[in-house]
DNA sequence: ATCTTCCGGGG
DNA sequence: GTGTACGGAAGAT
């Protein structure tokens, strides 16, 4: 019978000695439904030097056959390896974890140079030769069988696949969770401190499931219940894969249950590649990947998240701190805010989830990689998965990963800028600038070329990559921003809202990726890793912005600043034949990104301030958007800012930064605003500083607070003696305003971040510190 | 007073 | 488990 699925996720398994691979879908009539291919086998290939007898290495490696998982063929086949042609043979096993055995002791024969793709997960393997992407339909020839294993409506045994095409995404179901522990000691330990809520919500509204007490197996098992019969498609949570998760699945391990969640009878979330955990036939997504690539928002909590993209402001929502949730659930007066706190979680990695979910499908069907992989995956994973898919068309080899010394390099162009209030400046930049170079240059590790080369480009650092034919980069980025430029053209036809979101969910996606490949070239852990190539980019980058500039100035205009791909200008004559005149000479697209009506330079890089011509204030590399600084010092910097920008006032930034120091001295603040974050880097024995964020971290690491590498540590500065680091307090040991030195938050916070704009202004230290005060803050006058 | 280490935001 | 450039704080010497 031949039928229509829409393709969620891959998995497979082992089934009596032979492997089954199950691709599961929903057809056409919203059933959920599992397919399970059984003919496609494991393989790897042997790259062979040519100076051996090739039938020979034949006759070596079929030796090694072994009964429980046979070599089944051996195949000479003809690939391409950095763009070269190679012979390889192709060695073709029955049980996947087998070609790790073969793998190793293939390598050891000689004439082998090398083995190659002998690290690709199975189900990856059959997805990309059969060119099969999670949130397709295909076509497909099948028959039902009878299986009582699995949790959905039909089970068929895949027959022949007749085309993959895109259409409409059927309804998915969303379930999203979020779970509170209680511990009184610090760091929750699974095999001390129960699951006391675990909260879900769905399309339908919240559902909570409460530990008796400290009991916590009815909560768990009313959970589990739960998940089975709404039975979602997407499970989604905040840092699930690092907390809820491996929580839960201790405790139900402790208490003698399954945390049997899946679509498969008896299965349980088990951990995959890039710390992910995988539940069989849902996918399981955690969206602080995806939140992660929020650069505006600072401290990466769900809650700021949420109320950075406006899903739940926190106005609108119960907050609850860590350590206090033993002191609310023990108060049965305070526990109903507990339980608030614990369902706008719930709620906020929900519609989170809205906001995520569809760039993250778009993301899947660019780079093949599954929805809940792919959350967890760093972007350079993603682009490598891209580069895989496309290798297999292009009959290229997958290089293997290496370890390499890191070598730095020279990056982007900074242009010196010229301090001051200046007015109408445009900012030129070029679009897509790294991935535009390295199409146009041909850069890759398959085009380099290293000795003399007559038909090449030679880039400024003298690195020459050949003309043709087109390298595997060149190749993908150019299908990429084809792509975009097609869905851009769509888009404006489309007038269907859902699809107009797709389209656009779509663009952006496609372009997040096309400017990850510079910086994926660059990472020593790439498959295509090329310091030559990284290296030429960003060289011919800086040529292209110190001519763009030279251009400028010989026009007429005042060159204000520039940063790697973009220029401000001001003054000159006609700023639209200025674009012409780059954008021909250099072949690439240059734009106006934005007009500033006025923007403020001191005489560091990579630090402005500007006011564009809708009255929006842009702050750059001021303490005022970095997370380093306390919350009262970036309020102080952006008032002084905008009271610069919007009036050109002086004096009322002056009063006002007297107003703040002298609230502070009587102690009107709140401790929260006090608070510096820092992140921890490294584990806490490493550290040759002691640095006053390494010091709260040790001191919270004390009182029982799981300190590892990347956790944000907040802190205070407390009175006290001796050096800075010695007075820093992580914030939540500190209760009392009267511990807090506010001479260092003066001297160390305020003064300095309000005179980083106003010593332009020939404001000194002393005019902020002394003369008379008024009785009244600043802003209730 | 100067050097070193560490960290984060943004083009 | 993408890149480098840059400014600034605070410890180390």
């Amino acid at each position: 019978m031949i039928d229509n699925f829409f393709i969620l996720d891959f998995s497979y398994d082992v089934v009596e000695n032979k492997p089954v691979i199950y691709i599961w879908v929903i057809d056409k009539e919203g059933n959920r439904v599992v397919l399970l291919e059984k003919k496609f086998r494991p393989y790897f290939y042997a790259l062979v030097d040519d100076s051996y007898n090739i039938d020979e290495i034949r006759k070596e490696i079929l030796k090694l056959s072994k009964p429980y998982s046979p070599i089944t063929s051996i195949d000479v086949e003809e690939k391409k390896y950095f763009g070269s042609p190679v012979k390889v043979l192709k060695i073709e096993t029955v049980i996947p974890a087998y070609v790790r055995v073969y793998r190793d002791e293939v390598a050891k024969i000689k004439g082998v140079k090398s083995v190659l793709e002998a690290d690709i997960r199975f189900y990856m393997r059959y997805s990309i030769d059969n060119n099969l992407k999670p949130f397709y339909w295909i076509e497909a020839e099948v028959e039902e069988i009878k299986e009582n294993n699995f949790r959905v409506k039909k089970v068929y045994e895949l027959k022949k696949i007749n085309k993959l095409y895109e259409d409409k995404i059927p309804e998915l179901k969303v379930l999203a969770f979020d779970i509170e522990v209680y511990n009184k000691y610090g760091s929750p330990n699974p095999r001390r401190d129960p699951v006391i809520i675990i909260g879900v919500w769905t399309k339908e509204g919240g559902k909570q499931f409460l530990a008796d007490k400290y009991d916590d197996l009815r909560a768990i098992r009313e959970f589990i219940n739960f998940v089975q019969t709404y039975d979602p498609d997407i499970i989604v949570g905040y840092n699930i894969n690092n907390f809820d998760w491996p929580y839960l699945l201790e405790r139900a391990n402790i208490r003698g249950i399954r945390l049997d969640v899946g679509r498969r009878v008896n299965g349980e979330p088990s951990q995959g590649v890039y710390g992910h955990y995988s539940i069989t036939g849902r996918l399981n997504v955690d969206l602080y990947g995806f939140a992660q690539s929020i650069q505006e928002v600072k401290v990466k909590t769900l809650e700021n998240i949420a109320d950075y993209l406006g899903v739940l402001p926190k106005e609108k929502r119960t907050i609850v701190e860590w350590y206090d949730i033993p002191k609310y659930w023990d108060d049965e007066k305070k526990r109903d805010i507990l339980l608030k706190y614990n369902l706008d979680d719930a709620k906020s990695a929900y519609l989170l989830g809205e906001v995520f979910i569809p760039f993250g499908i778009e993301l899947t069907r660019i780079s093949g990689l599954p929805l809940d992989q792919l959350s967890m995956a760093s972007v350079g994973h993603r682009v490598e998965w891209l580069l895989m898919r496309e290798a297999y068309k292009y009959n290229e080899l997958i290089p293997n990963k290496e370890e390499r010394e890191y070598e730095s390099y020279e990056g982007g162009l900074v242009i010196s800028p010229l301090p001051g209030i200046h007015e109408e400046v445009y900012v030129l930049d070029f679009s897509s600038m790294y991935p535009s170079i390295m199409i146009k240059y041909n850069i890759g590790p398959d085009t380099l070329v290293k000795g003399e080369c007559e038909n090449c480009w030679v880039s400024p650092v003298g690195h020459k990559f050949r003309k043709e034919p087109p390298g595997l980069y060149k190749n993908v980025l150019e299908k990429l921003i084809q792509e975009r430029k097609e869905v851009k053209k769509l888009m404006e036809k489309t007038i269907d809202e859902y699809d107009k979101r797709v389209l656009d969910a779509r663009q952006r996606a496609l372009k997040v990726m096309a400017n990850a490949f510079y910086g994926y070239m660059g990472w020593l852990g790439a498959r295509w890793y090329s310091k030559e190539g990284a290296e030429a980019v960003t060289a011919w980058g800086r040529q292209i912005i110190s001519d763009s500039a030279k251009i400028a100035k010989e026009k007429g205009f005042t060159v204000i600043y520039g940063d790697t791909d973009s220029i401000f200008v001001k003054g000159g004559g006609d700023i639209n034949s200025l674009i012409t005149e780059i954008s021909s000479k250099f072949g690439l697209e240059i734009k106006i990104d934005k007009i500033y009506k006025r923007v403020f330079f001191t005489e560091n890089k990579k630090r402005y301030a500007g006011l564009t011509e809708d009255g929006k204030i842009d702050i750059v590399g001021f303490e005022a958007v970095r997370g380093d600084w306390c919350d009262l010092a970036k309020q102080v910097q952006t008032n002084v800012i905008e009271l610069i920008l919007k009036s050109g006032k002086v004096e009322d930034a002056i009063k006002y930064v007297k107003s703040v120091i002298f609230d502070l001295r009587r102690y009107n603040f709140r401790i929260e605003d006090l608070i510096i974050w820092k992140t921890i880097d490294k584990n806490l024995d490493e550290y040759d500083v002691t640095a006053p964020h390494v010091v709260a971290a040790k001191k919270a690491a004390k009182a029982g607070y799981l300190v590892s590498k990347g956790v944000k540590i907040g802190y205070v500065i407390v009175k006290g003696s001796g050096k800075i680091s010695d007075k820093a307090e992580p914030y939540f040991l500190v209760k009392e305003k009267n511990k807090i030195d506010v001479e260092y938050y003066i001297d160390k916070q305020i003064i300095p971040v309000a005179l980083r704009i106003l010593e332009g202004f020939g404001v000194k230290e002393s005019s902020l510190k002394t003369g008379g005060v008024d009785i009244l803050s600043f802003f209730k006058k």
